[in-house]
DNA sequence: CCGAGTCGGTTGCTTGATGCAACCTTGTGT
DNA sequence: ACACAAGGTTGCATCAAGCAACCGACTCGG
């Protein structure tokens, strides 16, 4: 993808995709958002090559999206964490999410559902709590395993 | 960018970025929404490559995503029309234009504004009117030419 | 009737990003 | 002493993107 830098273009869109349009990087905003702040947690969750990974992880840093911060010395190893400018792609994520829940026809349901954590209530397309109606951001909700994962989850125990 | 599978992936954020993560694919949508609907025009405007142009918009017909249909016959020219499936994107891409307008530091503004057809009121990162509180879809929404491209908009004058 | 221009592409070639496996460093467990 | 973990880096093969040239059907000007 290059460095999915769009010359010439004005509009914020493309200024937000040239940093998070890379592919692996907005599912590494995800991931981290869920939790996983490791370098080896995020590549094997996602599957991504670890060059790739390092690289997408540098420059997320440098775009301050991410933070690398020590969680020991001697050897040094770090997690990362989602910086405020971070945190603000959450809508963006949810509506992506949306989208794809309401398009791409899974039998069982959503693999993963939003709820707000204050009162549990499930968060539509646009980050508002269906229950209690307020417009959410990324540290009021969290991410649980929807339908379409219980329902699957010994799939891969079919083939033995 | 591949084609942007990204395998064992089971988040519908994953899914929606297998069909719209791709290099282009997202500017291409935010052309046709603004009224961009040949080729040409959507060549010219994004300074993409035309085979590249070609296979985008062809994924985003078999994806159901655009229409594409002729305007004239003989010779046969076409136009691309989003589907209703095309234009339930809009939420994601209001998130990442508020997310770069956030975030990008414009000297003058935002490039561009999304503004509510009826009440004429601003449209926040959630999508809603900011004036009269509806929550709007993309039918309801124009975009603008902001202060960031009105006060810039003579700037290649200058080598002048 | 001929040449130039428009529109919507396709083809061939080059450049650059991604995927993969191997390796490195610092340290722990046995 | 050996294996293993974490967090990367390096080298190489492959695949996608960028670029320019071309094509077919048609219009316009002379």
């Amino acid at each position: 993808m290059l460095r999915a830098d769009y010359p010439g273009q004005i509009c914020s869109i493309a200024k937000a995709l040239e940093v998070v349009g890379e592919r692996w990087t907005l599912l590494i905003v995800r991931d981290v958002m869920n939790g996983n702040r490791r370098f080896g947690e995020l590549q094997r969750g996602l599957g991504v090559a670890r060059n790739v990974l390092s690289a997408r992880l540098q420059r997320l840093v440098e775009e301050d999206i991410l933070e690398r911060r020590p969680y020991q010395s001697s050897p040094e190893r770090y997690e990362y964490f989602l910086t405020e400018k971070g945190l603000d792609l959450w809508p963006a994520l949810v509506a992506l999410l949306a989208w794809g829940d309401r398009h791409s026809s899974e039998p069982n349901g959503p693999p993963m559902l939003i709820v707000h954590k204050v009162c549990g209530g499930k968060v539509n397309d646009r980050g508002i709590c269906e229950s209690c109606g307020e417009v959410l951001h990324a540290r009021d909700a969290r991410a649980l395993p929807g339908p379409g994962v219980l329902a699957g989850q010994d799939e891969h125990l079919l083939p033995l």
